[in-house]
DNA sequence: CAACCGACCTGTTCGC
DNA sequence: TGCGAACAGGTCGGTT
């Protein structure tokens, strides 16, 4: 579910409501949504007593630096949502784990799938040290871009969701950047010249920070809503991603839907040419 | 190296 | 209406 704009509108929410906030006791109901410390129980030993200094994104994973120098990590996967209750609301079926806070208030980790996963480590790098540059990292040149496609030859659609080459786009926001390139998804990546990939850096950054002056993407099974229960509003501006058949924003033509290992790929034949 | 596939899981939507 | 198949925003590991 939730790609860079996502985790990174959450992000910012949470870090409002959690900023100064100790924790106080860990709850872990799906022992497998803990990955470090191995055991869910010496996770939910050395959780309490912390203290929440910020909340943070790299990737899709978010990042809680705790006082006495420890991170939790938290990646949503597919369906995982996070939740600030008072405690007194009844939790969701699917809460997977559950922090008590200080303030009586509860970070309440659900997910229906159980994909999600979390970690609490001395070092975020023991966990993110696989992942590619942030796409909306300024020292990402668009000549950086350029040199990392040239270096692969993959299909571009694959690759942009690749988060060793960089860390945050996913189904959606891989499509939408390739459409606002005008870039079909095939493309091999080391055929595009540098005006392509500069084409392309500026897309792919174009469409982030749109989603997050929207708050991300809420599509109509309203999984993703911010912690507060509000929907995302960037799905109404989708051009391509769940659009197949419908007309293309910028030229009309019916828009495609391939499938491209096991995954929906949306373009516009028109914008996008082979 | 690149591409594909099944696993991991459950819930919802689709097609007959 | 009912029911199984297909599909879903992600990632990993194994195989071709």
């Amino acid at each position: 579910m939730p790609e860079l704009p996502e985790v990174e509108t959450l992000a910012r929410a949470l870090r409002n409501s959690l900023i100064g906030r100790q924790i106080v006791r860990a709850d872990v109901h799906w022992a497998r949504a803990v990955i470090t410390p191995s055991s869910s129980s010496a996770f939910a030993d050395q959780v309490p007593g912390h203290r929440i200094r910020d909340v943070r994104r790299r990737g899709k994973w978010l990042m809680f630096a705790l006082d006495g120098s420890k991170w939790l990590l938290i990646h949503l996967r597919m369906s995982g949502r996070l939740v600030v209750e008072e405690a007194e609301v009844p939790e969701d079926p699917h809460t997977r784990v559950l922090l008590h806070l200080d303030d009586g208030q509860q970070l309440r980790f659900s997910d229906p799938r159980k994909f999600g996963r979390m970690a609490l480590v001395d070092d975020p790098e023991e966990i993110l040290s696989g992942l590619g540059p942030d796409p909306l990292d300024p020292a990402l040149t668009p000549r950086d871009l350029w040199e990392m496609l040239r270096g692969k030859r993959a299909r571009l659609k694959p690759l942009l969701m690749d988060q060793r080459l960089l860390a945050g786009l996913g189904n959606i926001y891989a499509d939408e950047a390739l459409w606002e390139a005008g870039l079909h998804p095939l493309r091999r990546s080391d055929t595009l010249s540098e005006e392509e990939a500069e084409r392309l850096h500026r897309a792919v950054r174009r469409v982030l920070e749109a989603a997050i002056a929207r708050q991300g993407t809420t599509l109509p099974d309203r999984r993703y809503l911010l912690p507060d229960g509000r929907p995302g509003e960037f799905a109404s501006h989708l051009a391509v991603y769940g659009r197949e058949g419908k007309p293309c924003p910028r030229c009309g033509a019916e828009i495609v839907r391939v499938r491209l290992g096991g995954r929906s790929a949306h373009f516009c034949p028109r914008c996008q040419p082979e």
